[in-house]
RNA sequence: GCCCAUAUGGCUCAGGGGUAGAGCACUUCCUUGGUAAGGAAGAGGUCGUGAGUUCAAGUCUCACUAUGGGCUCCA
C-alpha cells in the first residue's frame, strides 16, 4: 500500500476509508491531495483532531457534531468554560502537540445497543444516534479519544498538517431555535500549505471588496447608532448611484407595459388582516396607533396596488394591467442578522403586481423571466432560479397551490430554464420563483423574485369584467427584479469592488486643471456633462497636481481627465481612462461622443 | 432573539488604574505644478451610553446601544 493512500473510492463514488476498506480493497484509491474526496478525509479527520484537542483542555467538553462543510469543518460541542477567539490558537497548539504524538487513526464497530450503553451517560451523544438508523455503528479511536462516526477518517494524524481554526460561533443544536446553544468552531484544512495560504489570501481579498468597507470608503452609504440599527442613510455619492440605477430600470419598465402608482407607508392594521399579513407576517411588522385606530407599516406594497387596481373598474380588455412601485417597506428583522447593506430593516422594493386572467399566467412570468434575464446581463451576473413551494404559515386551498406551482414550473419547463425546488419556501400566500444571485465571496442572495397569487384577489374581491360581462377574478403576479435598491447596490458594490460601468459611477468624470488659467475650461466642460445627465468634478483646490490625480483615482471613478494650456488651447481633453488602464487625448467633442455613447449601455 | 468578540478625534489604528497619541482627512499660509502623496502652521476626542468597584476608571465589573463572525430567517 502505498504512503500516500488515504482511502479509496467506488463506484458509486462512496468514500472507503484505509481502516474500512482492508487489504486487498479492489475500488480506486484516493491519493493525499487537493481534490475533493481527499479533502473531504482530511478535513474531517482535522474536526476530529480538533474535538480531541478540545477534550483535552477543557475535560469537561461533550461532543455533537463535526462534518465537513465548504472549505473546511466545524464541530459543535458543550463545554461549561467560555470560549472566545484568542482561545482558537491555544487549541490550534495543542493539535499540533497531538500530532507529534503519533497516533493512529483505529476504527471498530459496535452494536447500537451497546454503543447506546457505553455513551449512556453523554446526552448529545444520544441525541445523535436518535438520528441514525444503522444497528451498528462505528467508533474511532486516536490515543485516548474515541468518538461516535461513520468517518472517513486518514489512517494517522501525521497526514494532518495544513490547517487553521477560523471562528467561534453558537449553533443551536439541531439547528433548531428553541433547543440549547451549542459552541461551534470553524476550521479549514488543506493538502499542502500554499493551497492554505491561497485560501487565506482569497479571504483577504473578499473582505476588500466588502460592500460595507468600500461603502464607507467611497462615502456611499451609512448607518448611525443613534438612529437604529438596520436603517440605512444614503450620502450624495451613493444617492446618485442609486438613482441612476432607479432610472435605468424606471425605462425599462415603461418599455415593458408598466405603469407607475404610488401607495401609502402605513394602512390599517383591518386591511393587513384582510390580507393575512396580520396572522402570517404580523411578527415582522411595525405596528402603531393613530386616533385609537391600529395601523401598520407596510412590510410589502401588494396593498397599495389592489386599491389602486379597484379604484376604477376594470374591462378582460386591459388585462394585464402592470403596476410597478419603488416601495419602501420595513420589516423586524431580528438583531443578529443585520448585515450591512445586504440585510436592513428599511429597504425599498423595485415592485411590481401584474393583475391578469389564468390564461396569461405562463405569458407574463415568461416576460419578467425575461425582464429579469437582461437586468443580469447588463451586470454581468450568475443567477439561479428556484421555485418555493407551500410553506407552513400559508393561507388557501391546496389545490389552488398545485395548480399555481405547476403554471410555474411549466413557464420554466416550456423554455427549458433550469431550476431547483425550495419545499415550503414559498410566500404565505403563493407559491414563487426566486432569482439568486452569486457574489464575489460565492454567497448566494435572494434578489428577485416572481408569485403567483390566487388569494389576495379572492380575499379583497378584486374584479374585472370578462367578455360575457361576467365579473371575474383576476391572478396576482408579484415580483421584483433587483429585490431591493439597499441589497442589490450591496451586491453590485462587491461584484465591482467599488469599479462601477460608467452609467452607474457616482461621479462619473474627474477634471484635474494643472493650472489656475485652466479651471474655467474644465468648468465648462462639467457643464456640459451635466447638461448630459453625467456627474463630473473639478478637483482645482490648492493641492499639488500630483495629489489631485491620485485623491481623484482613488475615487475609483471611470475618467481622470487632465486639463492644462495644451488642452484650453485646442479644445481638447487629455484622458486617464481606469477601466482600460489608458492615457490618450480626444477633442471635445468626441469626448462627448464616447461619454454620451458610454451612457446609452445602460439600457435594458 | 441566542452564542462569541469588538467600540479611543471624520477615517484607519497605537496606548493603557494616576488627568489622551500617530497617519490620513480638515482649516490657514507658502508653492502654480503635465499624470498616484510639495512645504509650514493650526484646529479637532469628557476614549459608544449608563451604573458599580477604587483615594483615582478611558483602562477593572455589570447593563444597555451599535458593529463584526455564526445559528435561524429572509428581499
Amino acid at each position: 500500500m502505498s504512503e500516500n493512500i488515504i482511502g479509496y473510492i467506488d463506484h458509486q463514488g462512496n468514500i472507503i476509508d484505509t481502516q474500512s476498506a482492508g487489504e486487498n480493497c479492489t475500488a480506486t484509491p484516493i491519493e493525499y491531495d487537493n481534490s475533493e474526496a481527499s479533502l473531504e478525509i482530511i478535513r474531517h479527520s482535522t474536526a476530529h483532531l480538533m474535538a480531541q484537542a478540545i477534550a483535552e483542555l477543557y475535560p469537561n467538553a461533550q461532543f455533537f457534531v463535526g462534518p465537513v462543510v465548504d472549505e473546511g469543518f466545524y464541530y459543535d460541542f458543550r463545554v461549561d468554560e467560555q470560549i472566545g477567539e484568542n482561545d482558537l490558537k491555544t487549541i490550534e497548539k495543542k493539535m499540533k502537540e497531538l500530532i507529534k504524538k503519533k497516533y493512529k487513526i483505529e476504527k471498530y464497530e459496535m452494536s447500537k445497543a451497546e454503543a447506546l450503553e457505553k455513551f449512556a451517560n453523554d446526552d448529545l451523544k444520544q441525541k445523535v444516534m436518535e438520528r441514525i438508523a444503522d444497528d451498528t455503528l462505528s467508533i474511532y479511536k486516536q490515543g485516548d479519544f474515541e468518538d461516535l462516526c461513520r468517518g472517513p477518517h486518514v489512517p494517522a494524524l501525521r497526514f494532518l498538517h495544513h490547517f487553521k481554526l477560523t471562528r467561534v460561533a453558537g449553533a443551536y443544536l439541531g439547528g433548531d431555535e428553541t433547543a440549547e446553544m451549542l459552541t461551534r468552531i470553524y476550521g479549514v484544512a488543506f493538502a499542502d500549505k500554499e493551497s492554505l495560504k491561497a485560501h487565506l489570501s482569497m479571504l483577504e481579498e473578499a473582505k476588500k471588496r466588502d460592500h460595507r468597507k468600500i461603502g464607507a470608503q467611497m462615502e456611499l452609504f451609512m448607518f448611525n447608532e443613534e438612529a437604529g440599527a438596520g436603517l440605512p442613510f444614503w450620502m450624495p455619492k451613493g444617492a446618485k448611484l442609486r438613482y441612476k440605477l432607479e432610472s435605468i430600470l424606471h425605462k425599462a419598465h415603461l418599455m415593458r407595459g408598466y405603469e407607475p402608482v404610488r401607495g401609502p407607508e402605513i394602512l390599517k392594521a383591518d386591511l393587513w388582516r384582510t390580507s393575512g399579513h396580520y396572522a402570517c407576517y404580523g411578527e415582522n411588522m411595525y405596528l402603531t396607533s393613530i386616533d385609537e385606530q391600529e395601523y401598520g407599516i407596510k412590510p410589502m406594497n401588494c396593498l397599495g396596488h389592489i386599491q389602486v387596481f379597484k379604484q376604477t373598474q376594470k374591462s378582460y380588455r386591459d388585462l394585464p394591467i402592470r403596476y410597478y412601485e419603488y416601495g419602501v417597506v420595513h420589516r423586524h428583522e431580528k438583531s443578529g442578522v443585520l448585515h450591512g447593506l445586504l440585510r436592513v430593516r428599511e429597504f425599498t422594493q423595485d415592485d411590481a403586481h401584474i393583475f391578469c386572467t389564468q390564461e396569461q399566467i405562463a405569458t407574463e412570468v415568461l416576460q419578467v423571466v425575461e425582464f429579469v434575464d437582461a437586468v443580469m446581463k447588463l451586470f454581468g451576473f450568475e443567477y439561479t432560479m428556484e421555485i418555493a413551494t407551500k410553506p407552513q404559515k400559508a393561507i388557501g386551498e391546496d389545490e389552488v397551490w398545485e395548480l399555481a406551482t405547476q403554471g410555474l414550473k411549466d413557464a420554466l419547463e416550456s423554455n427549458q430554464l433550469p431550476y431547483t425546488i425550495d419545499e415550503g419556501g414559498g410566500a404565505f400566500y403563493g407559491p414563487k420563483i426566486d432569482i439568486k444571485i452569486t457574489d464575489a465571496i460565492g454567497r448566494k442572495w435572494q434578489c428577485g423574485t416572481i408569485q403567483v397569487d390566487f388569494q389576495l384577489p379572492q380575499r379583497f374581491e378584486v374584479e374585472y369584467v370578462a367578455e360575457d360581462n361576467i365579473r371575474k377574478r383576476p391572478v396576482m403576479i408579484h415580483r421584483a427584479i433587483l429585490g431591493s435598491f439597499e441589497r442589490f447596490i450591496g451586491i453590485l458594490t462587491e461584484h465591482y469592488a467599488g469599479e462601477f460601468p460608467f452609467f452607474l459611477a457616482p461621479t462619473q468624470v474627474i477634471f484635474v486643471p494643472i493650472g489656475e488659467s485652466h479651471s474655467e475650461y474644465a468648468h465648462m466642460l462639467k457643464k456640459m456633462l451635466l447638461k448630459e445627465g453625467i456627474d463630473a468634478e473639478v478637483y482645482d483646490k490648492n493641492d499639488s497636481l500630483n495629489k489631485r490625480i491620485r485623491t481623484a483615482e482613488k475615487q475609483r471613478v471611470p475618467y481622470v481627465v487632465i486639463i492644462g494650456e495644451e488642452e484650453v488651447a485646442n479644445k481638447t481633453v487629455a484622458i486617464r481612462d481606469r477601466r482600460n488602464k489608458e492615457q490618450y487625448n480626444l477633442t471635445q467633442d468626441e469626448f462627448m461622443v464616447k461619454l454620451i455613447t458610454q451612457l446609452q449601455e445602460g439600457t435594458i
